[in-house]
Parts: structure tokens; sequence; C-alpha cells
DNA sequence: CGGTGTCTGTTCGCTGGCAGACATAGGACC
DNA sequence: GGTCCTATGTCTGCCAGCGAACAGACACCG
């Protein structure tokens, strides 16, 4: 990403009509996402919302016992921050930056001001917030049924399409958080994709290096909910498979 | 409900202002709804929206395996079929008539004429969308995390709350598809429930004796989603504890 | 260069829930 | 009243994932 930051970097901005873009840039603010940044937590008033470009983040719930369950993850296909628009200006759960890097800000009014319109940006939105929906059932569904082995090769693969390459910087603790197991979990699950050929990884940095395969192991989750998605979001380019 | 049935009998229809309502009312119909009456099949595109009085419906994902998982839960505080709002015009996942009784329904070109005209109706399904995203997220943090045990007494509130009194008509097996667990687990946490003297069934028909009990024994995730459900639907009265 | 903290690998015992198989019993229907 | 079906109760393995504890190993920092 050494090119000039734009707000078309985030697919949902660059979706925008033209007018629209026009009226929000100058509220659009770039700002740094470092990992583990705390964007709101349960309960809060939304702010601002987000348009990642090259960061993550990530939709946790936190239960009483401290365990936690990832709900939904947004890249820059979408942005942080939906529940502001529905009406609700607050949410639950946690929002978490879950993989290190930047997004643009806008103030949470402008956002709804522009919703208000009517126009454009209110089609695109609830289109978005159906793949969330869609999104955040599937992970319903996979969390009844499925193994952490699927789990971790779905998860693995939603992060990988909204990266700029095949490299995450992340430890496994962090991966047992969002799905919601624990840390040996993972690391027996990774080290099985290592001894596949699969992935490398060594100290917080995974690289995959067959994704096909990865999208062999995984359970059916991610297949759904991208296909649903790239129905929803016609905007956003389909990455070509490695 | 030997009363006569009127569309207000559905909360959110009860909800609208007087003119929504009269634009509405001519396309309204009451219908029944049977035991297990599948509503739309996954992909279905959306034809009608039920809204239902005395019924409830659950969403469920059907997987490759067979295995299925319930979504949410609709019933009178709300309506079958908000994807159809949304821009995507169908759903993932499958609707089916959990608990028999009655509904209104509309064409859902009629409900979307009404959305676009941007008045209280959308922000009223806005905020209901909301409502339902939370319900998703927290089974999904439910599934990961919860026992049976928790989840039966979570499933039997929110259906006891959607019901005009404390007996409920459903068979273990239809509860573990729901929860998307096999049935004998459910009989045995039903067992100890009935020997805790909390609920009495036989044959399919279940009596709630002790819903404070009920509420104890429950996991977090009730109360989680009544409570957001409140906040986000003020206009659905607030069941008196019994 | 050595220390310290973070990340990863591995083990042991335990339990919740699965798979399958089968026994009983209340209703419904003839 | 008998027969059959559906709903429920119970049992025997079995395994995935948990909890806890610990050992190596790399990485950075002073």
């Amino acid at each position: 990403m050494t090119e000039t930051p734009t707000p078309a970097q985030n697919h949902f901005l660059g979706a925008l009509p033209a007018d629209v873009h026009n009226r929000l840039r100058p509220h659009l603010e770039r700002v740094p996402m470092p990992l583990g940044k705390v964007l709101y937590e349960s309960g809060d008033v939304l702010r601002h919302v987000y348009f990642p470009t090259d960061s993550i983040v990530s939709m946790l719930y936190v239960m009483e016992s401290g365990a936690s369950a990832e709900i939904s993850v947004v890249g820059n296909e979408g942005f942080v921050g939906v529940a502001m628009l529905m009406g609700g200006n607050s949410t639950t759960g946690r929002a978490v930056v879950q993989s290190a890097g930047h997004a643009w800000r806008l103030p949470a009014p402008r956002l709804r001001e522009e919703f208000e319109r009517h126009g454009e940006l209110q089609h695109l939105v609830l289109r978005y917030t159906q793949s969330l929906i869609t999104q955040v059932a599937q992970t319903a569904a996979c969390n009844r049924h499925h193994t952490i082995d699927q789990q971790l090769c779905r998860w693995l693969l939603l992060s990988l399409d909204r990266l700029p390459d095949n490299r995450l910087t992340m430890t496994q603790e962090l991966i047992a958080n969002m799905l919601g197991v624990r840390r040996e979990g993972v690391t027996e699950a990774a080290g099985k994709l290592q001894r596949l050929g699969v992935i490398e990884y060594s100290r917080g940095h995974i690289t995959v290096l067959d994704r096909p395969a990865l999208e062999q192991l995984s359970c059916e989750c991610y297949a759904v909910v991208k296909q649903e998605t790239d129905r929803l979001l016609p905007w956003v380019p389909v990455r070509r498979v490695e």
C-alpha cells in the first residue's frame, strides 16, 4: 500500500456516486488502526463510523464468564457502525481491530444526514446490512456444528479476502479469542495446516501458501457467506483465486 | 384468542400510525400458520411478509450435512421477511412455523412501497432489524459457550414471551432441531427441568410452572436479548413476570 | 550478550454432547 | 379392545474440546 491513500480504497466508499462522495469527503479523516484498538465497547454510543482500507475489525461478543466470540468481520468491503443508522445509536458487543492498518473515519451525524436523504447511500447501507446479517447467522450455525479445524480455515479465508497480500499478522492467542476457543485448540489446528504445507507461521506471522487447499478444508460457511456477499455487494471486486 | 382478530394483535402493526395502517389494511390478509409450514426456503424470492399474532416462526439455517440451527425467532413483536426490504429480495435460511396460530400476510411489494415513503414504517423496520441482528449475534455466542440445559431455558423463555399463555405445543424432537442438538440431549435437559418442577410436559405439550426459575437457570443470553429488544422496540408491551 | 516476556508445542485428566441402539408408554385409529 | 405410531426415557461407547500446567524457543531490549 505505497500508493496515495484515497477513500476509494474502501470499496463501500468507492461505490458511492460522485455527489455523495463530495458531500462526505470533507469530513473523512484517515486514521491509523493499531492492533487491538477498541473502537466501541458494548453499550457505547457510536460517535464515528470507520471505513477500513487495509485493516480488519472484528465484532466480538463478550460473555459474563469472560469468554468471547466473534460475530462478524469488517474490512475494506464495508464499514463499522451500522447500528448507528438503525435507530439504536448503540451496539451490543465490542469492535476491535484485529489486523492493523488504516481506516477512514466519519463523524456519525454526517453519515446519518446522508442516510436520511434516502438516496443511493441508503440503498448501499441496507444491502451491506443484509450481508452482515448473513455473516452473523452463518457464524451462529457454524459455531454449533463445525470443528475448530474447519472454523480456522474459514476464518483465515475471511481475513485473507480483506487483506492486500497472503500474509497475516496475528498470534494464535488472538485467533483463539476470535473463534471463542482455547489457544491450544488453535495451536493444534494450525499445526495440522502447517504440516500439510497449507500455511506457514512463526510468532504471530502467518503466510498462506495454498489457498485452494484452505478452501477445501474449510466448512461450507465460508463459501456460503462469500457467495451471498458477492451477490449483495456487487461493487466489491471479486478476488482472484491465487 | 376468542376476541375478534385485528391486525393490532401484532404489535408491530399496532405501532404504525393511522395513515400507514390505513394504506396497508386493505392488503392485509389473515392466514393460518400450521405447525411445520415452511414460509420461505433458502434462496426463495420473498413474495409475502408475515406478521404473526399468536404463532411463532423460526429462522433456520440448514447445513450441507442436514444439521440445522435456529438463527432467530419471530412472534407478535415483529414480522418475517426483513430481508425483502434490505435490497436482497431473498434470504439464506428457511422460515418455519414453530408454534401454530395465525398471522397477517402482506404482499411484499405493498410493504416495499410503504418502506420507500421513508416515513415512520421505515424507522420501525430499521429498529426491528437491529433487534434481529442482536438476537442472531447473541445466538452465535450462545452456541459457542453455553450448555444445552441453559439454552433450553433460553429458548423456552423466548417462546413464552411470544405466546398468550404458559403452555407450548412442541415435541422434544422439534426443539432439538431448533437448538441444533440431538433429541436425546433435549430429553435429558427437559427431564431435569421436570424433576425440578419448573416445567411439566407430556407428548408434545409443555407447561411452564415456574418462570422465575427458568430465568435463573437460563444463560445470560435471554436477558441480554430481551433488554436490547425492549430498548429498540418500545412499542412491544413488556410482559409481566408471572 | 544475557535476560525477560511473548509465542508456540505438548501432555493429562475430564466432561458435554454425539452416534446408535433399544425399551417403554401414551394416544389415535380401527 | 387391540394395534400401531409417535414421543419419550435410557444405555453403551466414543471423541472433540476444555482446564490446567509446563517446557522450549524465538525476539527484542537494555
